[in-house]
DNA sequence: TGTACATCAGTGAACGCGCGTTCACTGATGTAC
DNA sequence: TGTACATCAGTGAACGCGCGTTCACTGATGTAC
């Protein structure tokens, strides 16, 4: 029958969403170099090779984690965006920047296994590309709106000049997420993008201890600067 | 005799150098993760037993080896920018965003180490803080050095406000690397510091992959950009 | 210069632990006629 | 509706590995008189 055999794959569909889930809890407390199909076999009630029906390894683990991460800071972020109105392009790029430190604030661990130094002998697979650009894309959409809609402003005075190599590079970024910007503008969108991970790491990481105090008004600041480096209104 | 006693220190000292030498060069290959007392003992020629004669844990051996890479990339950024005419002020901010640069591709587990995800249940002790400004500093001496001399030029446009609350820190960057600097420079240059380290950190770790062609010329600009951003010149 | 003693370096065995993965197996659940 | 067969989930034992750390010990090196 058709309902029974949807009824088994309901079941396997359940147990993979409660492993992962297993897995994340113990990647929060205990980083990604401890998470172990052991212990996670463990909690689940499992002997440990039960779990190989299921994940075929380790690795096979951590990539749907990283995947699940990606697609998480990247839901995030959407939805934070999405409660702007649209012409207020620097109220949507804060709430998405605010999105991001939440997010890494909220989950330290899966922020660190997503965006930190890679797992040593984890090789991250292609998977793992597509959403790795979610979040991405609206901050893309933010400056190529504000863009086209001739809401940004140059910084006047000494302008950097953009490499003639990153012209393709550019263009790709045109195709893919903003459309329309020039040149100058997709390389300080990709400043911005890094810059706003700059922050958030070291906010994480430890580097702010003893020299920034109230770091959430310093990261609005900060945000708003990024912000401004690609032409967005303050 | 006190020739021979410190005829024994010297060995000591010796050893000590060997062991981190040889952990720094596991930490290479194997990640932070994957360091481990017994295969340095091992390369060492020892039994693995020894080590503790040397290093009372393996924590204190990675908290040497965290003050060693802060200290390297330290002395990396101030012998490069050394090498400028000191009224240079792009000339020296370039070189020393370069140095992060290739310290960091040179040593790309040791980079992680210290500027990426905390290692798990590994609590950094309060002697790492010393070191971990000492490139810091070089960076807040060229903006302020820049600042002094009146070569800044803030970007007119819509400046963003610094927060209140962060007039206390600035204060405290003033007095520790760049005396006499207002405090939204101050504030720009730590979020042009932590863009450096995003970018850095989103080159080694992989999120530039089919994004940014020639990363060493979009690293340039973007590093100039930053260096815009606390009103550098170009 | 020689001797008695103290300090230190390195050994080897052991404790107790956890890990990923494989494999032959038992039952249960589903499928086809 | 009933039966023969195939698929799947989960078991339990095992392989082979590595790890940090402790401890009682043997020699060698240094110190004080």
């Amino acid at each position: 029958m058709n309902a029974s055999r949807t009824a088994r794959e309901r079941v396997r569909a359940e147990l993979i969403r409660e492993i992962t889930e297993i897995a994340r809890r113990q990647l929060a407390t205990e980083g990604a170099a401890g998470l172990s199909l052991r212990a996670v076999a463990r909690e689940m009630g499992m002997v440990s090779s039960a779990i190989y029906r299921y994940f075929p390894s380790r690795d096979d683990l951590l990539t749907t984690l990283i995947i699940d991460g990606y697609n998480a800071v990247g839901a995030a972020v959407e939805k934070a965006e999405a409660a702007w109105l649209s012409e207020d392009y620097a109220g949507r790029w804060l709430a998405a920047c605010r999105a991001v430190r939440n997010w890494a604030l909220a989950h330290p661990h899966e922020y660190a296994l997503v965006y930190g130094s890679p797992v040593p002998g984890y090789e991250a697979p292609e998977q793992t590309i597509g959403p790795a650009s979610r979040a991405a894309a609206v901050f893309g959409k933010i400056i190529g709106d504000a863009y086209r809609a001739g809401a940004t402003t140059d910084p006047p005075g000494p302008v950097v000049p953009v490499p003639a190599s990153f012209t393709q590079d550019a263009a790709r970024l045109r195709d893919a997420i903003m459309e329309g910007v020039p040149d100058h503008i997709a390389a300080a969108a990709l400043i911005a993008w890094s810059g706003l991970f700059g922050l958030v790491s070291f906010e994480l990481f430890g580097q702010f201890e003893n020299v920034v105090t109230d770091r959430a008004a310093f990261f609005d600041h900060a945000a708003a600067c990024l912000g401004r480096l690609t032409g967005l209104p303050a």
